[in-house]
DNA sequence: TTGCTCCTCACGTCACGTGAGGTGGC
DNA sequence: TTGCTCCTCACGTCACGTGAGGTGGC
């Protein structure tokens, strides 16, 4: 009958000593008994069921929602749990994938206005989120003038040291995301 | 000079009055003045102020951020902000498409056991999250046994009512989503 | 007098992180 | 005696939600 120590089973789930605290106080896995001093000894069946608390987690579930699938699980219909988790992450991804969207965009515009202060980026953000289109031919022709501006105070350096960042910038974004960009700036352009 | 009461303020901006309670409490946007009784007047300052949280908060910033921006963002790099939160948000999409991924493919293993338990869902997950790879071929074997086993109990009704459930559910998924999940699918399948 | 909006505490949420101060066996 | 692991409080995190109990003008 082997037992284990609390550090042991943290090292070995890559939880911390703390989080399994957590896990007794709220009765989620309380150790089957105490050693000398009041140390917790999880027996075997508790590690089998850490390892199913580790496995739900993983999964999304909340620890509430991971007693319940435990403990009263019997009557749940796991079909309906899964979709249900489903859902929630396909509504996060949405979202998430809404304000990545927004975010390029915005690194585009930052691209137009040379020079770009942080006034320069609120302003852009209260004009993508209060008028949810993309520039108007004033604003883009504002731009345009402050950075033709901009560019002739530039010396040859800073505007190498621009372009390399560009680049080193670039070169992390995969295939999809460029061409995602280059959607926004043509969307951008004022028409010729 | 028009001033807004806290409720009003609410209402056009869809925040709640507990929301600028919080806001003054912090020190993010904090109403030039009081009226009677103590209630607070928000001047058009403050609701510009406000229209400009409104707007980073939708960029994903964070409170303690967003008055770092408003306040001391003279020396920020606007373009290094956004890039640190296309990072942040890059991250939470690759998690999230992973974890749907993973759904996707136990929804798949659910339909190949017909009558599935939540024991069955549990075993499901922890045989994927402990071997991170698909089913070995006993496990498909036994899968495959109890689904036959369970199929010759079921009605005819019972059947037409799961496949319905499935078509339902197919229906919302995209395109993609069904390539996806067909390849899961392929992969479960032993060698023939 | 009844409603409505406003006010200030102050605890709760979620899954722990992070000390603080102390014990017990090698 | 020094280290190491373990223990129990108990406050902090993040952006508010949710009562509780009270005030002031229409």
């Amino acid at each position: 009958m082997t037992s284990w120590q609390i550090g042991e089973l943290a090292q070995a789930t890559g939880l911390t000593v703390r989080a399994l605290h957590h896990y007794d106080r709220i009765g989620l896995l309380t150790p089957g008994s105490r050693g000398p001093g009041g140390h917790r000894r999880y027996s075997e069946a508790d590690v089998r069921r850490l390892h199913q608390v580790v496995a739900l987690r993983g999964f999304g579930l909340g620890l509430a929602e991971i007693a319940t699938v435990l403990d009263d699980g019997a009557e749940l219909d796991p079909r309906a749990l899964v979709r249900q988790q489903l859902d929630q992450v396909t509504e996060r991804l949405a979202a998430a994938n809404r304000l990545r969207r927004d975010l390029v965009a915005l690194l585009g515009m930052l691209d137009n206005a040379v020079e770009p202060s942080i006034d320069t980026l609120i302003e852009i953000i209260e004009g993508m989120t209060t008028m949810d289109r993309p520039l108007t031919q004033e604003q883009f022709e504002q731009l345009a003038e402050k950075r033709r501006k901009a560019a002739e105070r530039l010396s040859p350096e800073q505007l190498a040291e621009m372009s390399a960042e560009r680049e080193r910038l670039m070169a992390r974004l995969s295939p999809e995301e460029l061409e995602e960009m280059q959607r926004h700036r043509a969307a951008m352009l004022p028409p010729t």
